[in-house]
DNA sequence: AAAAAAC
């Protein structure tokens, strides 16, 4: 009851105008041709009301009536009965009634996957058509390709572009923030869970239960503040050199590295940082083109261990013929500044800037066969966490990492998508706090001890799932601090004390303004995708939020590009940092697959369309918000279960959407860049650019979505002729190659990309 | 220009 209050105004104000008032209307107004019917007042309008009807699932009934049909329900309004505003309320709820009459929900209702119900709240209640029944039972069976090959010929689909406007224009709504604001979070049931399973402390444990871990322990040290000093004397020769301008060359190098032990390298030192090692400027760069030739040279060191110096690249041309990389533009061709050094700065934004690689000791897995996380100086239970969670031996970028951060020293990782990062940071960041705690007792409403920082709610939460368990198994508690939820529950879990932050730059902020957070004893601060947390917009809160930090606080900072984007970042913040890469990431090591279709812009509704009637998980990337989910839409209408990933969803919409695709309730997930960076779903084995990507770390970023851990993926972007300069261009700085194939809609390319008939390399194979 | 990040 206490739930339902009925229409909060002042909420729906705050959360739905500013956001998605004017973008909708335009969308609506494109595609509708009108006023949508509902969705008209579902934007605006009906906002009021969306807080009842979010809250009146946990009241009455979720599923379908909204429930306001009788006057005496909160839910009933005269606005629903068709007046205007509430109407909205009938969106949702209504609409899956609506949806089940027409016996949508029977197609569904085989399938062990998605009710129909479910999946209208998520898409915002688009009417389903009658069409989609011929492919019946698709919901269910994800196999879905085989009923539907004949049933579905591309061609056939509704779907050219524009179509989707025309056709369903008038009667859809879908687009309704209202839905999804609807359900934010406020009250929610499934939005309540979500938030509850990621509070640890929800588990329903009384706060300091389980704090035994603290006192048995080792402490080596027990305050780090005062031990990490930074050793200038040992490490400050080796350490590696964020210096622009100092930067030695390659050759000279050699010497000073020669004293790598440092302690983070003890352990390891020997096996994996060698003195004779050059320094692989890993970076060495892009920019520098000059020196590539000798690096093509090089043999690869992918296979032996051998540590990489540098990244080989293929010297022939590729198969569109442009010239070998070598003897393409360089970096400084197109780098407005030219200046290789001015990394840090802020170029011109909106330049697909190369910054120049950090120099950094290499870690190749060979060298970390037979090393065990024990090994690298973490407690038994963390090990034994780790194993559970199936990471058994550690990952090269986590052998490199760990005993550096256990040494108490500032870290700078660069692993490749899906190498391990989390758990690299993770588990040694637990095991110092908990040495730092040693001996001392968890008190009620004691400071977090460390924070690490993320660039998006989804990647925040998915970091809490992996550290959570790491931090519990020691008695330590771990907890969320992100917006888009109500922060009630944030702040009380600080109340009660918690010891890891993980959150994002606005909520942390806010909290700390509000004095409900306290980061003065914050002694560890992680920033994961560092170089996008340096971004313009970006940069300027974390480093306020590191402020707040206890005084010489360690700093670690990972991202799959990590480059000098950070330095401006790292000149502040970090001494004597610790840089670590890992060695043989390059393309040839890689375990995807990458292919850019050059298509003509009226077929491209239809090939995406075809290229996502696929038995596997496909994660397509759209430019916009608005486009993401006309594509989305454009899916499910034509009979492939869809949802969508962006800003302009409320938090539980995100959450669930994202869960739907990890859980395989849907096989499809159209997204914006929101989830380009670091989220994690296991079997995701084609990744569609609908809009290729502006800039390279994105283009490795959103790929990066495929072939974790060394699964095989395949990458596929299309564009127009006119972009294929550009995206040549891009390319190259990502140092990828990927073959450019001119397709229409019915090419065998398409057929072979999403996996319905073999490839020619399958054959071959 | 877009997206993300607080209310």
């Amino acid at each position: 009851m206490p739930k339902n209050k009925k229409p909060r105004g002042g909420r729906p104000a705050a959360n739905f105008e500013p956001r998605y008032g004017a973008k909708k209307t335009s969308f609506h107004d494109r595609h509708n041709g009108g006023p949508a019917r509902d969705g008209a007042r579902d934007e605006r309008g009906a906002r009021a009301d969306a807080g009842d009807r979010r809250s009146a699932p946990a009241a009455g009934g979720y599923d379908r009536r909204p429930g306001s049909r009788s006057a005496g329900h909160r839910g009933y309004r005269p606005a629903e009965a068709e007046s205007g505003a509430p109407k909205q309320r009938w969106n949702a709820s209504e609409r899956a009634g609506r949806d089940e009459a027409r016996g949508i929900r029977n197609r569904a209702e085989s399938g062990r996957r998605e009710a129909p119900h479910h999946r209208n709240d998520e898409r915002s209640e688009r009417p389903r058509y009658n069409d989609r029944p011929s492919v019946g039972g698709r919901f269910d069976d994800r196999p879905r390709r085989d009923d539907r090959g004949g049933q579905r010929p591309t061609g056939q689909r509704p779907t050219g572009p524009g179509t989707y406007r025309d056709e369903r224009g008038g009667d859809r709504p879908r687009f309704d923030r209202d839905d999804r604001s609807r359900r934010d979070d406020r009250g929610a049931g499934t939005q309540r869970q979500g938030f509850r399973d990621n509070d640890h402390r929800d588990g329903g444990r009384p706060v300091r239960d389980d704090r035994r871990g603290g006192g048995e322990r080792p402490r080596f040290n027990s305050d780090r503040g005062a031990e990490r000093p930074r050793f200038n004397s040992d490490r400050g020769t080796e350490r590696p050199r964020f210096d622009r301008d100092e930067r030695p060359r390659r050759d000279d190098r050699g010497g000073d590295r020669a004293r790598s032990n440092d302690r983070g390298a003890d352990r390891g030192g020997e096996r994996s940082y060698d003195a004779d090692r050059a320094r692989r400027a890993f970076d060495r760069d892009r920019t520098q083109r000059s020196y590539e030739g000798g690096r093509d040279e090089r043999s690869r060191p992918s296979t032996g261990g051998a540590y990489r110096t540098e990244r080989p690249r293929p010297l022939t041309s590729d198969t569109r013929g442009r010239p070998a990389r070598n003897e393409r533009p360089s970096r400084n061709d197109w780098n407005a500044t030219g200046r290789p050094e001015s990394t840090g700065a802020k170029f011109t934004p909106g330049d697909d800037v190369v910054h120049e690689r950090l120099e950094a000791k290499s870690v190749a897995a060979v060298e970390v066969d037979g090393v065990t996380f024990g090994d690298l100086g973490l407690g038994s239970n963390i090990v034994d966490t780790l194993v559970g969670m199936g990471a058994a031996t550690p990952f090269p970028i986590q052998a490199a990492s760990i005993p550096a951060v256990l040494a108490g020293r500032d870290v700078l990782a660069r692993g490749r998508t899906g190498s391990g990062k989390t758990i690299a940071f993770g588990a040694p960041l637990v095991e110092r706090v908990l040495q730092s705690q040693a001996g001392k007792r968890r008190e009620f409403g004691r400071s977090p001890r460390a924070i690490i920082l993320a660039p998006t709610r989804e990647l925040a939460l998915q970091i809490d799932r992996t550290i959570q368990p790491i931090a519990r198994s020691v008695g330590l508690f771990t907890t969320q601090i992100y917006g888009g939820v109500p922060q009630g529950r944030q702040v009380g879990a600080l109340k009660k004390g918690v010891d890891i932050v993980i959150g994002t730059p606005g909520r942390v902020e806010d909290l700390i303004n509000q004095g409900k957070l306290d980061l003065s004893d914050c002694r560890i601060a992680v920033l994961d995708e560092a170089d996008h947390m340096c971004e313009l917009g970006f940069v300027e809160p974390v480093q306020r939020i590191l402020r707040h930090t206890a005084d010489g606080s360690q700093k670690l900072l990972f991202s799959a590009t990590l480059d000098r984007e950070v330095a401006a970042l790292v000149d502040e913040f970090l001494v004597d940092p610790a840089v670590y890469e890992v060695a043989g990431e390059d393309q040839d090591s890689s375990t995807i697959e990458h292919r850019v279709l050059v298509i003509e812009h009226r077929d491209k509704a239809d090939i995406l369309t075809s290229l996502v009637d696929r038995a596997g998980k496909t994660l397509v990337f759209a430019r916009t918000r608005a486009y993401a989910d006309m594509l989305a839409e454009q899916f499910d209408d034509a009979g492939i279960p869809a949802v969508s990933l962006h800003g302009d969803l409320n938090q539980a919409k995100r959450t669930r959407n994202l869960e739907r695709l990890t859980s395989g309730r849907v096989n499809v997930l159209v997204a914006t860049d929101v989830a380009a960076r670091g989220i994690h779903v296991d079997d995701i084995d084609l990744v569609v650019q609908a809009d290729a990507p502006d800039e390279y770390k994105t283009y490795l970023h959103r790929s990066g979505r495929t072939g974790r851990a060394g699964r095989s993926g395949r990458v596929v972007t299309l564009i127009t002729r006119q972009r294929q300069r550009r995206m040549t261009e891009l390319l190259d700085r990502a140092e990828i190659d990927a073959p450019f194939e001119n397709a229409r809609l019915d090419d065998d390319v398409i057929e072979e990309i999403a996996g319905r008939v073999p490839t020619a390399a399958d054959l071959t194979a």
